[in-house]
DNA sequence: ACCTCTATATATAAACA
DNA sequence: TTGTTTATATATAGAGG
């Protein structure tokens, strides 16, 4: 069994492995952004798009 | 000893410990953000304003 | 403001349901 | 695929310098 839990720092490049870890390292960030500005009182914006070109955004408002 | 580790999800109250607590996230933000463009692809942009009103910015370029 | 330390909490890679 | 598990890696709160 491969090692769970670590990852190469480098493009990742099975396209499925790929899309899997932006759904789940999209998330992770996200919720980051939204913790900085609760609990740090501070202003963020987020863009992201996809490899595919799908775009998500974040905005904190106060 | 306090617990260490673990934040309550909401504004932190003393000053001081806002600022320190937004120095350490905001790193650990960036750092998500440059790895998932690194790893998936993606491309982003992260702008975050400080409780002081200081500007911090990131975005991939590919 | 910035470091180090380290205990604890959280994120997450791979497997699998 | 969409979600859950779980082992491991990473982030970080609090203390001290």
């Amino acid at each position: 069994m491969a090692r769970r839990g670590r990852v190469e720092l480098r493009r990742i490049e099975d396209r499925t492995s790929r899309q899997v870890r932006f759904s789940k390292r999209r998330a992770g960030l996200f919720k980051k952004a939204f913790e900085l500005s609760l609990l740090c009182d501070a202003e963020v914006a987020l863009l992201v798009f996809s490899p595919a070109g799908r775009l998500y955004e974040y905005s904190s408002s106060r």
